[in-house]
DNA sequence: AGGGCAATAT
DNA sequence: CATATTGCCC
């Protein structure tokens, strides 16, 4: 009798504090809510957690677990893979000084690092690791025959490792490589030594002959193929941005350098860094009070979330960065997790409405548009 | 080299 | 039609 009561008892208390947690999670979600298109995942997180909680408190039979079969089946989905890239954000740390870097060494081996007991990493547990393992492409059997890279890299623990770049010669045009993340095929693409170089002719062929863009029959000749940039290889490209202290200080060339990738040129680098220039530089739309109100402020650096005063290594970055440099040092807020192919992640909507249907979200941003650039200048029509 | 932008391919 | 990449010109 006693027995039962003091369960009971027990029980209740669980139950209280259950209730508590809830209303805690609750009222942070309101919080977040504002800032939605920002966090999204942050607020699915949330919401999760506050889920299970009431799952757990409603009833213990219960078992259906919430809304799993979303994206389970992995369409493209990567509504809930990527709260992986979240994982890392320790909330509780109070060591503020250390941060020397953040461990990339993830690269081809997942799992296992987090679950800081904060009582809501049993919401992911399940859903993690799927994604990073779709994201795979590109990876090398076992490193790649030779080790000349073999650096020291006692510095930095960053341990990229050179991976091969194969661009697919212009033979066999077919599945080039976007990889539809479903299969979970790491089948590796032939990696080609060959085509690497071979693929880069100049097709000067009829550049010379019009000294004009102005007939667009120009370049013609035979493009290259598009590089794709996957996951893992925009992954070394963010870790080279690291080290080198930003998007704005660092250059293609140190960057390619960084990164080791084998076959993956100057100019494709460079174009991914204008790119990320580009889609960084505009953050700060829907995001006034999150300047002062808050205790800490966190600053994406391409994917990868960092306390904003994390960069003391980051030399001086001229901080005039964009008029609108908010967060001084380096700042690039925007891209939360580049999806495999398509636009710089603007944000993966997610609603309740999960993504049961439309594979893909593509979420047409108004803020940045290309201003038409109306230069006057070059009388390179006249 | 590196930045930038027009031309194109997807 | 919008973006992502490539080609080229400063």
């Amino acid at each position: 009798m006693i027995k039962s009561l003091s369960n009971m008892k027990n029980y209740n208390e669980k139950r209280e504090k259950c209730c508590e947690y809830i209303e805690a999670l609750e009222e942070e979600r309101r919080k977040i809510n504002v800032f939605q298109r920002e966090l999204p995942l942050c607020l699915e997180l949330v919401t999760q957690a506050i889920e299970a909680y009431k799952k757990e408190i409603s009833g213990t039979t219960t078992d259906t677990l919430y809304g799993q079969p979303e994206c389970s089946e992995q369409t493209t989905g990567e509504c809930g893979p990527v709260l992986d890239l979240f994982l890392p954000i320790k909330q509780s740390s109070a060591s503020t000084d250390e941060e020397e870097e953040e461990e990339e060494v993830d690269e081809d081996d997942d799992v296992e690092h987090e679950s800081h007991d904060t009582g809501i990493d049993f919401v992911d547990k399940n859903m993690k690791s799927e994604w990073l393992k779709s994201v795979q492409l590109w990876n090398q059997p076992e490193a790649v025959p030779v080790s000349k890279w073999e650096r020291s890299q006692q510095e930095t623990q960053t341990l990229v490792e050179p991976i091969k770049e194969n661009d697919n010669g212009a033979g066999s045009h077919q599945p080039p490589c976007y990889e539809t993340s479903n299969e979970k095929n790491d089948y590796i693409i032939s990696l080609a030594t060959t085509s690497s170089g071979s693929a880069r002719q100049k097709t000067e062929a009829e550049r010379g002959g019009s000294g004009g863009s102005g007939g667009s029959s120009s370049r013609r000749g035979q493009r290259k193929q598009r590089r794709c940039w996957s996951h893992e290889l925009h992954r070394r490209f963010l870790n080279a941005l690291k080290q080198l202290g930003g998007p704005h200080v660092a250059t293609p060339k140190q960057i390619r350098e960084l990164m080791k990738v084998d076959g993956l040129t100057n100019d494709e680098v460079k174009s991914h860094l204008q790119k990320y220039r580009l889609h960084t530089r505009r953050p700060s739309q829907t995001v006034p009070n999150n300047r002062d109100s808050q205790t800490q402020h966190f600053v994406v650096v391409g994917g990868i979330w960092v306390p904003q005063a994390s960069h003391s290594k980051a030399n001086a970055v001229a901080s005039r960065e964009t008029t609108t440099g908010i967060y001084g040092p380096m700042a690039s807020p925007l891209p939360s997790e580049w999806p495999s192919h398509s636009s710089f992640g603007r944000e993966i909507s997610e609603e309740r409405s999960r993504c049961s249907n439309k594979g893909i979200v593509r979420c047409s941003s108004p803020a940045m548009s290309s201003s038409t650039r109306t230069k006057t200048k070059d009388a390179k029509m006249s």
